[in-house]
DNA sequence: TATACATCTGCGAATATTTGCAGATATGAA
DNA sequence: TTCATATCTGCAAATATTCGCAGATGTATA
C-alpha cells in the first residue's frame, strides 16, 4: 500500500476512535485529573458498562492508561495534549450548525481551555 | 441536552466526518490548491462516482466548497488550516502501530507540513 | 469462605456507514 | 439536436459500530 495512503488510514483510525460523543466527554473529564470508571459513568451519565466498553476501545490504541488501587481502576491520558488538539476542533464548526448554539462552543472551548491554563500555570 | 454532551456530539460530528482514509487524502490533495474531480479521482485511485460522494459529504459540512469551470467542478478547502489540524492528530499516533513505519509518519508529517510552509512563505 | 463492590467481556439486535453500480443531470462541442 | 464529457444521485448489499444485558472476573471485607 502506498505511503500516503497508509497514513491517511491510521488518521482515520485515531479519527473513528474519537468520533464518539461518550468518549470525546470521557477525555474531557480525564483532561485534568484520573478518574476512576464509576465517578465517569456518573459524570456522563451512563452504565458502568458502557463506560467501560469506550475506555477498552481507547485503552486499546493507548490514548488512555489504567492503573489500580484496589477494586477501582483509575484511568489518565497518555498524552494530555490530545484534549487541546479535540478542542481545536470547535474551529471548524462554529456557525455551521444552527442545532449548537455558538454560545455553546464559546462555553466548551472556555471550559476546555481554561482549565488546561491552569494546569499549565499550576 | 446539557450544553457539553451537545458540544461532544458536535465535536464527534467533525472527527466522524473526517474519519475516512479517502477524506483524509482528499483533504490533503486540496490542502494546497483546487483540484476537479477527475483529478482527484485519479490521485486517489478511486472511481469518480466514489469521490464525488465523498466530496458531497464534505461539501454538506462546509469542509470543502465548489466553483464551476465549464462542465468541471473545482473544489477548495473552506478553511485551509483544517490540514495543520488534521497533520497533527500525528502525535497521537506515532510509535503506537507497528504496522506504520514511523518512517512513514514522518514522511507524511514532512509532506503536509513542508507544504503548508511553502504555502505561508509565499 | 461467603458476600458485596467495581469493572470487564461476550453476544445478539439495532443502527449507521461504505461501496459499487446503474441511471440521472448538466455542460460544451459538433 | 446529438454526442461525449464531467459529475451527481438513488438504491440495495456488504460491512462496521453501538447498545444493552447477562454473566464472568477480581478484590476487599466480614
Amino acid at each position: 500500500m502506498p505511503s500516503r495512503q497508509l497514513v491517511a488510514k491510521e488518521l482515520a483510525d485515531i479519527f473513528k476512535l474519537i468520533a464518539h460523543p461518550d468518549r470525546i466527554r470521557l477525555i474531557e473529564e480525564l483532561r485534568k485529573q484520573e478518574r476512576d470508571v464509576n465517578t465517569l459513568a456518573e459524570l456522563l451519565d451512563r452504565t458502568n458498562a458502557r463506560v467501560s466498553q469506550h475506555l477498552a476501545l481507547l485503552r486499546a490504541h493507548r490514548i488512555v492508561e489504567e492503573r489500580r488501587d484496589g477494586r477501582r481502576h483509575l484511568y489518565h491520558l497518555t498524552q494530555p495534549e490530545i484534549a487541546q488538539w479535540i478542542v481545536a476542533g470547535l474551529d471548524f464548526i462554529e456557525g455551521r450548525h444552527a442545532s449548537v448554539p455558538s454560545s455553546a462552543i464559546q462555553t466548551a472551548r472556555q471550559l476546555w481551555s481554561q482549565d488546561l491554563a491552569e494546569d499549565a500555570a499550576s
